[in-house]
This record gives C-alpha cells, structure tokens and sequence, in this order.
DNA sequence: TATGAATGAGTCTTCATTCAT
DNA sequence: TATGAATGAAGACTCATTCAT
C-alpha cells in the first residue's frame, strides 16, 4: 500500500520555509541546502517537488501574492465602495510581521523584475490584480455616489496603488518612523483624497 | 617613480561600470569577476581600488544617489516653491535611460536593504534627504502662499515622496504602460493636490 | 535509496592523503586542491566530509596521535617498569619511514602551535598524556625497586620526555648523522639516568 | 649629492620586524604587504633588499641565529667550563620574551625544515654550531678535571643539545606550566648530570 | 518515491611579483 | 634608488545540480 501523501500540502510547506527565508536573509542567501535543512526534507525532495532553485522562489512570490489576495478576499466580504477600498489599503500595508515580511520578499523581486522581463511579467500581472479590484470598488463607490458621476476613476485607482506602494516599501526602509500608527495616519491622509473627489 | 593615477578618477570609471550592470543584469549577476571582464581591467586592478566587493556596492549605490542630487541641485538653480516641487518631480521620475537605470539600481538596493540593517540605514538617509528637500520648498511655497498658511507641510511632503516612488516603481515594472507621457500625466495628477492645499 | 558509504572510513583515508602531504611537502603547500589532485577526489568530496580546511588539518594531527598511541598500547601489552619505558621510548623515535614522517608532521604542528593558541592546546594535551604514560610506568617501576623509593618520578618523566622531545627532533633535522643505529645509542645512554637513580 | 643609506642597517630593520612578525603571526601570515605597511617601505622597496619572500625568511632565520650567538658570545667571556656550559644553556631556554619569540620563529622553520632539504641543511649547520661551542666547553671542563678523563664528552654534548631542545620547545607548547622558575629547576636538573659524570 | 553522495563551476579574496616611471 | 600601479595565479569556500541506488 503506497504512501498517502499530499504533495500540494508538502509543496506549501517548503513554499512557506523559503518565504521566510527570503524575507529575513534574501534571496541570494537563500540556498537549497538551508531550505532543506529547515525543512527537515532532503535536498533530492525538494528537487523532486520544484525543478530548480528559480522556480522554488517563483513559486514562492505566487503563494504570497495568492496569500494576500486571499486575505483580501476574506476581509472584503460584505463591504463596499470607500469602506471596502480603506480596507483593502489597510490590509495592503505592512503593519503586522505577516505582511512586513511579504514586503519584504516583493521588494527583492521588484530588484529582480528591474532586469529580467520573466519576473517583471509576473510583478506587472500582480500589480494589474491589484489595479482591477480597486477599481471596481471605485466604480462601486461612484454608482453609490460616494464618488460623483463625472470622476475619472482609473488615475485615482492608480493614484492610490502608488500611494500605497510608496508608502510601504517607506514603511521598510524606514521601520522606526513609520509605525502602525503613522501609516494608518498616511492612509487617513491618502483617503481624503477620494473625499474630496466626492 | 610610479605612474601617478588619479584615484578617484580610476574609481569613478569602476563606479559607472558597476552602476551599468546593475541597472542592466542586476545585482547577483554582478561579480568582480565579470565586471573584471566587461571593464577590461583585471581583478587585482578592481582590488587595488576598492577593499572589497561589498565597498565596491556601496560606493555605487552612494555615487547614483549623489548624481542623482547633483542634477536635482542644477536643474532647481532659479526655482522656488510649487514650480521648484514640479522640477524635482520630474527629475526623480524615470522617464530617461539614465534615470531608468537608476531606478533600477535603486529597487536592487531596497531588495537588499530589506534583509540589510545597513543598506537599510544607507536608503533611508536618501530617502530623509529627499524629504528634506520638498519640505524646504514647500515651506517657501507657504511662505509665497502659494499654499495656504494652515496647511501642516509634513504630510504632504510624504504624500509627495510616496507618491513618486510608487509611481517610479510602478513604471520600472509596467514599463509599457508607463510611458513617459503617462508619467508625466500622472504628475500632473499628483500636482494637482498641491493646488488645492492652496 | 542514496549508496551508503561509511563517512569515518571515508574521512580516514583523506585524511591518511593529508598526512602524506604534511610529511613530505609541508603544510603551506597541503592546499585543498592539491589534496584534491593527489587523492584524484573532487574539491566538493573533500568538503563533504570536513567542513572547512582547519577541521581537516586538526583531524589529521589528532589521528596522527591517536595512531601513535595505539601503537605504544599494543607493544606494552604486558610490560611494566623500565622496560615499558624503554619500550615506549624506542616507539616514539623517528626509526622507521612512518614514525618519520609522524615527527615531520609533529613539527609542523609545533611551528602552528607557536602562533596558535587552538594549535598550542592541542599539542600540550598531547603531551601530557606521554608524560602520564611516562609517570604510570615510573611508579610500577618504583613499586617494583626498579627505581629508588625516595627518587622524585616528576622530574624524572619530564627529563625522559625533553630527551626523547629533542632527539627526535634532532633526528629529523640531521637525519644522515642520527641514523637508526645512532638513534639506539642516544636511547641507551638516556635509558643510563634511570639505572642510576635506582 | 647622492642620499647617504646604511643599506645594512635597513635590511635589519626590515629583518627585525619580519622576526617580530614570524613570532606573533606565523610565516603563513606574515605578507610582504604587512611588512611594508609595519616598517613603513614600501613593497618596491622590500623587493629592492630581498628578491623574494623566501629571501626575505631566511635572511631572518639566520639573523636571529647570529643573534643568539652573538649573545652566547658576550656572555661567555671570562667564563670556563661547567659555568660556561651553564651559562649557555641558561642563555639558550626561552625564559625572556625575546627568546621565547627566536624559539617560536625557531619550530616553525623546524616545520619548513623537515619537508625542505634547503631549510633543513640550515637548522643543521646551527645545530652544529652549538655542539661545537657545547664541546669545547666540555672539553676545557674535562682539562680542568671538572670531567672525569675517561668520560666520553660527544655523547654528553648530544644529551645536553637535546635536553635543551626538548625543554625548550616544550616551553613553548606549554608557556604556562614552564615558568621561568621551572625552566630554571629543570636545567638544575640536567647539570646534575655533568656533576654526576665529574 | 526519495536520498544524499559526488561534482565542478563559480564566488570573493589574498598575495607575490613585475615593471613603467 | 625607489615607488606603487597592475597583474594573474592560487587560495578557501559555497552551491546548484546530477545521478546511482
């Protein structure tokens, strides 16, 4: 009788070991050997579950991202318009070790995507995501006329995506200016932007 | 006697090199090995100038940043207030080959300042150098009252700062959507804030 | 299932290849690479069993002594007194190609050991288990009136020690004056103190 | 009008902080560029005075030795005999910090000694030297009937050559045992053996 | 399926040495 | 006579990857 195994629950498990060590030691240090030692995994295993070292951490910044889109997902649920968009600036933000850390490993590959066009693709594609669920709450909140009818809502959509980028890869390089609190006060101040475009 | 070189002369030449394959096959990629190779000159050659490679990393990313100044400084000769914070703007956004380039180096270097208290602490005073910089020219634009005497300058100053590293990020990483008009466009976006805190 | 191999078997026979190298080109030039060449192993077999180069080396000495220490305990499978110390003694001469080559390696350690403080702790542990073995067989040979009753056994072992210490090394540093033969002489001559102080 | 140089005495002063350095650091670690930077030529120069590091080495094992003899001279005027036979193996221990750095430099060209022919015939010819003068005063003391007629003296000079050798570089691997004072106690202990043969 | 033995390319770094000035 | 710029060989070490078992 063959081993039960599930391979999708092991991947993730290695997927999580890497993305912890992207973000505390980065990716240069991240090696196969380290991962399968903390893993508790041979280095032959995880060869068998990724094809190679650059898939590993491929595969690793798409479980992130599905990470945080998920969390965004759940938290979203019932709400609408502005308040849905304050919410999913909020969970955007790095304000817990969770989402410090998925900072973290997305800086490193906007480093990478600076040079190779393979994983600028996958960041431009994440940052397209992003961009599509923003605006449909725009759109929400207009319809609502929390926004008013003649606003164009795609630069405001991006004007709040580069915000919200900026803001937090401040937040990284910059830890102890931009607490908790001083990035929830940014976001206060980002948010009267679409108050006033009201 | 030996031949008399001029030293720094030599490192700013290493320097440029560096910066070139930063910006262009990123940073991993970029050995003294293959900067020996690409520069012509030997490995002993880059050591008698720079102690390590670590030395030499840092000399680049120092000497970008104070070109980066520099242009700024040149191009502000004259200007004050608002006119003076759209100039900056523009100068920090990524809309030349050359400013691109810097861009790029500088999200490898957010990359490594994100597991690196010390690339950490060499971003972060870039970053207050900036800030000081547009508040210095917000305050003179309230001064000329070009804003309004109530407004606090503080937080704008860092929505100005956010905003332009998210766009300029952005624009690294959807390269073809941000174009340089669209860049421009989205300035004028930002700018339009400043007019209103009037 | 991986080939399972025997990883103390294995580190013996590199380390013997480090051994032969100590003894015949010396420890500068006992590189990782040469060692490499000379075994025909690649430099990636070597590191598979010893961490770095200063574990290797430490463990070859270690060998070496342990080596010489079994020996002695064999040959003095059921002598006591002064035989044993004379059995010892001839033991611990450079007579033969392979206890030769121990005293070269020995040297080696000595010119480390003088500027090392980890080296230094290592070869004096070292000597003080000859000096124990030294002093156990004294005392036999007092129980036995071999030696006097009153006769002081430490400085008696240290003397026997520096002798034996010296004419080793001796032998080593003029190997075509202290021949085998010559060798025996010295031993009789020093084996004389002990009849003396009976 | 030409600089007036004491090529001599900048070779020695070159020599001397090569000693200092082979006594501290080791020969592994005692670089051209260090010996540049600590006496304050500079590497072109170095090479002007030494053709090579090997040069370099062994001018400075010999120096040392000359030195030592030098010493041994001075202090055995006026002296005949067991007192000069004492007086020169006092001289020889390393019980000042200057000696126990010729010995440290001494064991480790021991070490280069036992796997090079070169170095080897060197140490020999100084092992010579001493046995000579350990000789002749053996000889004076068997004139003056300090020694038995009878006794034959080579034996008795080899035994205390390596009684001292012994001695010594055991006070070099175990400093904190050999103190000065028991170094003392110890040579006390081997001139008995002269007394013991009057 | 899973292991870990083995490889060798590639990294940074140190250094003795050469040589134009 | 004296300098130090420049070279390149060689060092230790790391690591992704291959493959027999």
């Amino acid at each position: 009788m063959p081993k039960i195994v599930d391979h999708d629950e092991r991947r993730e498990r290695i997927v999580e070991i890497v993305a912890d060590m992207l973000a505390t030691v980065g990716a240069e240090r991240t090696t196969i050997r380290e991962i399968a030692r903390q893993s508790g995994y041979s280095r032959g295993f995880i060869e068998h579950y990724f094809h190679n070292k650059e898939e590993l951490i491929t595969k690793t910044i798409r479980w992130i991202n599905e990470r945080s889109l998920t969390r965004a997902d759940m938290a979203l649920q019932g709400k609408t318009g502005l308040e849905a968009i304050r919410t999913f600036s909020e969970l955007t933000l790095p304000v817990t070790l969770e989402r410090r850390n998925e900072w973290k490993i997305r800086m490193q590959f906007w480093g990478m995507a600076a040079v190779s066009d393979e994983h600028r693709r996958e960041q431009s594609k994440r940052i397209h995501v992003s961009e599509k669920i923003i605006l449909e709450y725009l759109e929400e909140a207009q319809a609502d006329r929390e926004i008013e009818p003649g606003v164009d809502l795609l630069p405001l959509a991006h004007s709040l995506l580069h915000r919200l980028y900026g803001l937090g890869c401040n937040a990284i390089l910059r830890p102890s200016y931009f607490t908790r609190q001083r990035q929830m006060q940014a976001l206060d101040y980002i948010m009267k932007e679409f108050v006033k475009a009201r």
